[in-house]
DNA sequence: ATGTCACTTCACAAGTGA
């Protein structure tokens, strides 16, 4: 089973370089983030002709998450995370599919830092840690999946000096990513690829795809009881570069049956 | 501060968010 987190910036404009990767990497399951949709501007007909069942919560020209199964209906658990319901962002889905839970997350960027922005990261990762141990004591398999807008540790981004003052990269920010795997989450990508430099993000700006100057910010977490089923994983670099391309790159894991 | 996109609105230019 193929679960892969895909921050597309814009689903539909971005509509071809979703339904070309679809075709090509043939995920099982995929979370997207940053549908830049309303519900109703979700593209339901093309994803459905492309094999895909969905399920969304959309936001009028900011964030937006999705979940998609191939040749299946995600059973919808909850489209929101709870505790702050005066919180109108949609960042947050959770369906099942095939058995295993799957959260699609979008947590926020956190910039300017310090300020409010930054003030609201902090609390929407705590709300995550706390809706996360409730998932851990189901004992269900739990996949959290998404743009966790945090760079884990030094070595996840380019040397540059030009992020220091970034919410990306701030102790805080790392210590809440931290705070989370500490709960029993494991980070597959970091699982599969102990040694190697992992981006999955390149800004648009400064050539920093062309210079390779990225940041790994798209996290897929297992809960324990799928960590023995972990089976591969993977970065689509790829569709960073075509035409038009989202800033982020596809990630992807393998689960054994 | 900058740069690059996409998307919004006191809408064809300027702002905002990332």
């Amino acid at each position: 089973m193929k679960i892969a987190t895909f921050n597309i910036n814009g689903v539909n404009r971005r509509l071809e370089v979703l339904l070309d990767w679809l075709a090509t990497a043939e995920p099982d399951v995929v979370c997207l983030q940053e549908l830049k949709a309303t519900d109703s501007q979700f593209p339901k007909t093309a994803i459905e002709a492309a094999g895909y069942g969905a399920v969304w919560r959309g936001q009028a020209a900011w964030n937006g998450v999705a979940i998609l199964a191939r040749d299946s209906e995600p059973i919808l658990t909850r489209a929101e995370l709870p505790g702050d319901p005066a919180d109108t962002q949609s960042r947050y889905i959770e369906a099942a599919v095939n058995g295993i839970l799957i959260a699609s997350l979008y947590a926020p960027n956190g910039n300017p830092q310090p300020g409010p922005k930054f003030g609201y990261k902090l609390a929407w990762h705590e709300l995550l840690r706390l809706h996360a141990a409730e998932l851990l004591a189901t004992g269900l398999p739990v996949v959290l999946a998404g743009d966790y807008n945090v760079v884990p540790e030094p070595r996840d981004i380019y040397p540059t000096r030009s992020y220091d003052d970034n919410a990306l990269v701030q102790p805080e920010s790392r210590a809440a990513f931290r705070r989370l795997l500490d709960q029993g989450w494991l980070d597959a990508l970091r699982k599969i690829y102990p040694e190697e430099q992992l981006f999955t993000f390149w800004d648009y700006r400064r050539n920093r795809w062309q210079r390779d100057a990225g940041l790994r910010l798209d996290h897929v977490l297992l809960s324990r009881k799928l960590t023995r089923r972990l089976n591969g994983a993977g970065i689509d670099r790829d569709v960073r570069g075509v035409d038009g391309a989202s800033d982020h790159a596809p990630v992807w894991i393998t689960l054994r049956d």
